[in-house]
DNA sequence: ACTAGTAAGAGTCCGAATGACTCTAAGTAG
DNA sequence: CTACTTAGAGTCATTCGGACTCTTACTAGT
């Protein structure tokens, strides 16, 4: 019973995009999630600020594709990738005469040594994630959605080092779930929590420079891999 | 612009399939998830199993089409629908003439009684979705994305009662979470638990007819919407 | 009509996990 | 040498979930 006769098969754009995040020193200091964006160079929303992506390209997974796409476009390498949602609603504020597209939506973080080597131009900027400018298409909602996976989970997995180097003390971690989750967490509370679910391990150093008790120096235990 | 003529291989067939569950009982009257699985009609793998679905339409939105091809193909109209995942590896074991096909699917949950009045003919049928045969593509692998999907969204979410009618008693909304879940749940701690969540409302009737004390008749409490 | 059996429904006990808090140790800046 | 700061260990109270007991309200069978 073939139903798709009478209607039209006209096959819809297929684009695959990332919301990246980062984290990095804002002006007072505090760590804050930041994402690159990039310009639009062509209608419709020409000029206006999305997120990177672009046309699926043949003989390449999703994922392949998601973050070959992010290397070209931002430089970018993120050491996390994982599928987010497909959004492919007709009505998108794109006119009348807006061609379909199907965007699949992946997640990426990258940590801020990565993303300091990325390219910073006219038509890619970083932006803060909790201050994005009005985006193209629904962006706005997708790195929304993205924000909420990440604080998720960060909850139930263990995440947080990807935005951190292969060394870092408990107290580099702390900051990164705060600024992820948005609170301050006890610092006691917290080494108990991490300890306990053994996520890290010690590297024997400790780190100098400090004007008080030198903390300990960390790594993460290997994880499983990700993608889907 | 028509890119199906000149660049055909630059875009993939979009298709939207359904993962679906129901309860119903088996030999031994304990429920079970069974899952509707439809046989392909063409190739590639033509006369196996495979998820209910078919190509995006244009016009109508991801959910839409997925709900809309179901109804086609199955004859349901399931109360709980979610995107699960974009599916679209290019090493799919379709040969090497196989089309590049990108699957957007969505999983869905269905009530006992609304599963009876599905067609069930030669080319649909039910599965126990623990003993599913071999599927086309790697739909094997989706189900069993799913199954872990609606375990888990099972112990976060409040979504067990659209297995079952607008009334009912708490052991048999135990029942639902013990064939999902597969495993035995303690009645006491399950009451408890249920009440403290408030998920659930005393209808102020009982179900009579029982060997035994008659049980108190629930129905569930307004929940939010879902999709996305 | 009485007894045995069954499941509903209320309640107890205990251990694990977590938030809030205190205290000591080990370093640096002056 | 002193004052200050943070690392890191430890305590206390609350909550939550699993395992369990006990009573209550009904039906089936004699």
């Amino acid at each position: 019973m073939s139903i798709a006769t009478a209607r039209s098969t006209e096959t819809p754009t297929l684009a695959v995009s990332t919301v990246i995040f980062t984290l990095r020193p804002n002006d007072s200091g505090a760590l804050q999630l930041a994402t690159p964006l990039v310009r639009r160079i062509r209608a419709p929303f020409e000029g206006q600020w999305a997120l990177p992506g672009g046309p699926l390209q043949v003989n390449e997974d999703l994922a392949t594709s998601a973050s070959h796409t992010l290397r070209d476009t931002t430089g970018l390498e993120p050491r996390y990738l994982e599928q987010l949602y497909a959004f492919g609603s007709v009505d998108r504020a794109g006119g009348a005469s807006a061609e379909r597209v199907v965007s699949i939506v992946y997640w990426a973080l990258v940590g801020a040594d990565e993303a300091e080597l990325a390219i910073d131009s006219e038509n890619v900027q970083w932006f803060w994630a909790d201050e994005l400018p009005r985006l193209a298409f629904d962006h706005n909602q997708i790195v929304e959605y993205a924000l909420g996976r990440l604080r998720n989970k960060l909850e139930y997995s263990r995440i947080a080092h990807v935005f951190l180097s292969e060394a870092f003390t408990l107290a580099q971690l702390r900051e990164v779930y705060e600024a992820v989750l948005g609170r301050e967490l006890d610092p006691g509370n917290f080494r108990r929590m991490v300890e306990s679910t053994g996520t890290v391990e010690e590297t024997g150093e400790v780190l100098a420079g400090t004007r008080h008790r030198p903390p300990k120096l960390y790594r993460a235990t290997i994880q499983a891999g990700e993608t889907k």
